[in-house]
DNA sequence: AACTATTTATAAGA
DNA sequence: TTCTTATAAATAGTT
């Protein structure tokens, strides 16, 4: 297709077709990836050479599309041999294939894709739809950060009355033997550093706080 | 490869990814037809659509290629297709299930249900599918009714235009026959009702006009 | 579905 | 095989 225009039949000499073999192969594997690609196509491209070598090409694998192939209703047909159990098999399968297909439909629609064919009175619908949804997610998420909230609280309130306790025990020994204290921190700064360096190993209280013990980010 | 160069990764516009798919599926068939003709190759192609439509190409036949390709060298029978029998119909049926569970469950939680299972990573991004879906919904609509009322106002121009033309024609008559317009009504208050009694009717100009022609609400 | 300005693919030559 | 280049073919955006 360029320096000269080549009809579309065999190239008689061996060495040109070997050449133009490897060219289209690469070009037509390039398309194909490409199309798969851009258009979320799931393509199976299988090649032999004049000479038997092999090539395949695939975005996922090339058994799950044969799979997938033998699969669809289309195909259902040059599987099965016209006995009664295989009717019904083909029956069965139609059903779960339309079935299948009625539910991918209506999951693009509610991604908000394939929206060409409503009118205005369906279009509203859907938006009220997915308006519920969002709402039901934000709202999930929302006691999800306020339960998350409360657990902190109350670890919190688990530290700060541990911090007295051990304040508490230090302030009983230095009272018995006053100089430790002169090497000592004021309890002000202790409750800092208790919490920081014995709370988040310890496991005694409870681990229904998620953001500590999994390691969440803090909500902002 | 044309107008623009376009960026290799999923096309967002849903109409623009069907066409794209519809004209390079044409294209990569027809490289694979000449591929298979001007190099004496054995192809076999196979492509589903995003929506599950189903495309196959082969210059023998699909069966014989995939037969082929099981059994050379360089596939030593990693899992190959179970040979047509009577244990594939119950791997179909568990597969079809499955893909009916999934299809379900991710349905679910697309609508805002059974949300409890997911974190707080999960549900932002949920939410975040939503808010799109909710956008690409929208912005549907709202293209549809700009259409709508260009529609409308195209509509308007082309029956202002009538108007005009049949006043001119009553003006020219009136003028031959001056006597007429005296049990008639002033022009203006023509207008009103030429374009009430007979434009609604007539389908001479187009029927581009949704709102009109098939009786859908205007919307507020 | 048709058009067309560009990009991409590729036949021939080196 | 690989690179170059002149030309044919494919196709994105538009109508």
């Amino acid at each position: 297709m360029t320096r000269k225009k080549i009809p579309i039949k065999k190239i008689d000499n061996t060495t040109a077709r070997q050449v133009s073999f490897s060219k289209r192969r690469r070009g037509l594997f390039k398309k194909a990836c490409e199309l798969s690609i851009l258009c979320d196509a799931e393509i199976a491209l299988m090649v032999f050479s004049a000479t038997g070598k092999f090539f395949e090409y695939s975005n996922s694998s090339i058994g799950q599309v044969i799979e997938r192939r033998n699969l669809h209703p289309k195909n259902l047909d040059k599987f099965s041999q016209p006995s009664v159990e295989l009717q019904l098999d083909s029956a069965v399968h139609a059903m779960l294939n339309k079935e299948i297909a009625e539910k991918t439909r209506e999951l693009r629609r509610t991604r908000g894709e394939d929206l060409q064919g409503l009118n205005m009175e369906e279009l509203e619908k859907l938006e009220k739809l997915i308006e519920g949804s969002l709402c039901r997610v934000m709202e999930t998420k929302g006691e999800k950060i306020l339960k998350e909230v409360d657990a902190l609280k109350s670890k919190e309130q688990q530290l700060i009355e541990e911090n007295q306790r051990l304040t508490q025990r230090l302030m009983n020994l230095s009272k018995g033997q006053g100089h430790l204290l002169e090497q000592g921190q004021s309890s002000d700064s202790m409750v800092t550093n208790i919490s920081s360096n014995s709370a988040y190993p310890r496991q005694d209280y409870d681990n229904s706080c998620s953001f500590l013990t999994l390691g969440l980010p803090f909500p902002d």
